[in-house]
DNA sequence: ATGCTCGAAAAAACCGTTTTAGATCAATGA
DNA sequence: TCATTGATCTAAAACGGTTTTTTCGAGCAT
């Protein structure tokens, strides 16, 4: 059973190629072919269990339906609910997606922009681990449809839906304060030059009462666990008794490390970027500064695909989504 | 700054369009080509920054490099961590995935197949939320490239990867009794005619010492939380001490209800199906039934390839992994 | 000079669609 | 009668590659 093609379809009719791809596109009315005929098509095509071939179609008209999404690690509970919501809004548009991953490398988020671009997506949702914008310039400057989720750049004109991480930061601070936490410590995690990262530890600085009072721990995002323990180490003589940590894989990490050592377990309040599931359940719980991830996702469609519609005269926008503080 | 094409690059040397495809190709030593010219077209094409256009390409030879991977849900970490592990190795081996999730829905499923099938990618990776394998036989009678993962159907002729369900069931009922539990229940989740799922449950009343104390609750997939609530509610008057979760989310979910309401966290040992990170840092600590779920990924991609490798006589294979029981 | 072979490159066909520019033919109106 | 119109439908080009077939000379033997 061979897959059917326009071609097929026509030649059992005793039609054109041509008549069928309307009549199969919609547009036989509006090109007033014979209502009869156009029964006739769709019945045949039915029949043979018609699918069009989407790489001839791409060919042909430049455009697939399909939207390219890069975040750093589909594993990581925040891209994959990112994806989740990216993918809902995304499929109820009739787009498709292909979803890859960096793992914040920096080659191979090159070579996948190049490659997705290449599969001639129509357009790109993106969470670059990319230091600076110069990477992308040329996106922007081919009008390549972009959208940056999470991570932004600065002085940049490609729309970007993101929170405000300066914000979120500050507040989670100021809950430390508020619960009584004299020595607030952030944990945070390389490289840094990400925006979302430097823009909540900017936050926490900021937050501080006393600036000299900072202590910022740098873990590296591939080994989170080993940093961890690292620098409980090197903690071990400090007075601390609050933590900020600038993410949920952070978070998850200190809170596995304090229960094997057993230790500070009820002395330490802890807040962290990302609410996950698994925040309440554990001790001690830990409060959290929710992001709206869904929106977060549905939005960079939506701005997508206005883009889309409006090529001509779109508007760059910079959509930043405000967060939740959920105390526990 | 547009697209440069073969015919751009082959204008620009004076040569023809079939010289560039062939140089580019690394046929051009096989084909005799002067290596001088040759070494003039790679110049140009990097010069013009080539990129050769899938579609036309995928058109032209009906593969694409791409494979498809439809799991129900890329938010659960378990196949968030099954994405990536097959991610990594289909880009060592340099294909690109398009991945789809189903929400467990049978109709979306079945457009997502054809979908993705039409848009030529050269394999599939599925873990099947169908009930029945009619739904793919269609794909197995055209001799389809597709690998089964964690979800399996029996007596069907189709590669497939997957662990040893019933017989982790049966080790997790097994910790349960010599950690002295008395009466063991079972939290599943619907629908149950998922294979690991119905397996799973068949290893637990399996390894019963009574099948009359057989206590099993369905949790509705799309409704875990309340499903769980209910369950408690109901279970209130019956003597537990000892629960069997079929997968990471129920647990997560049982430990959220019984944490919330204060109750039972001492006298009810859990373990579940699928070992997460949190498991060790909850009160109380879960113990798991642990898969191996790179092992997984990796293998499913390495016999979809081999498959690609050798169309004629291919031997179709069912790989089940063993399960680790993670003591708590 | 004629016919052959051989190396190198060009030309053409092809993949399956979409879309443009006509073609065909019957009915209409002046 | 003949151009016009309207309703249907078609041929062919185009998209950008890959692959098969041809062409073109040069070199060589007869």
């Amino acid at each position: 059973m061979k897959k059917a093609s326009l071609k097929d379809i026509a030649e059992s009719l005793g039609v054109s190629k041509a008549l069928v791809s309307l009549v199969l596109n919609g547009k036989g009315d509006e090109r007033g072919i014979n209502k009869q005929t156009q029964e006739k098509v769709r019945q045949k095509a039915k029949e043979l269990n018609y699918i069009p071939n989407q790489y001839a179609r791409g060919l042909r008209i430049g455009r697939t339906n399909t939207i390219g999404v890069i975040v750093p690690d589909i594993s990581n509970i925040f891209y994959g609910k990112l994806c989740k919501a990216i993918e809902q809004e995304a499929y109820a548009k009739g787009y498709n997606l292909i979803i890859s991953n960096t793992y914040e490398d920096v080659q191979k988020e090159k070579k996948l922009i190049s490659d997705l671009i290449n599969r001639n997506i129509d357009g790109l949702i993106l969470a670059s681990s990319f230091d600076n914008k110069n990477e992308i310039e040329g996106l922007r400057e081919d009008k390549f449809p972009l959208v940056l989720v999470d991570r932004v750049f600065d002085d940049f004109e490609v729309d970007s839906v993101s929170v405000s991480n300066v914000d979120g930061a500050k507040k989670a601070v100021k809950f430390l304060y508020d619960k009584g936490i004299k020595r607030p410590v952030c944990f945070s995690i390389s490289p840094v030059y990400i925006s979302s990262i430097s823009e909540r530890i900017q936050g926490y600085m900021g937050a501080l009462k006393d600036p000299n009072d900072a202590k910022l721990v740098q873990i590296p995002h591939d080994n989170i666990e080993g940093g961890v323990k690292t620098a409980l180490d090197e903690l071990q003589n400090e007075e601390y008794d609050g933590v900020f940590c600038v993410n949920n894989n952070i978070a998850k990490a200190l809170l596995r490390e304090l229960a094997i050592r057993g230790e500070k377990l009820d002395e330490v309040k802890i807040i962290s970027f990302d609410d996950i599931e698994i925040f309440d359940i554990v001790h001690p719980k830990i409060s959290a500064i929710s992001q709206p991830i869904e929106e977060i996702g549905k939005n960079a469609v939506k701005l997508l695909l206005k883009r889309f519609d409006n090529e001509k005269d779109h508007v760059t926008q910079h959509l930043v989504l405000d967060t939740v503080l959920v105390e526990r």
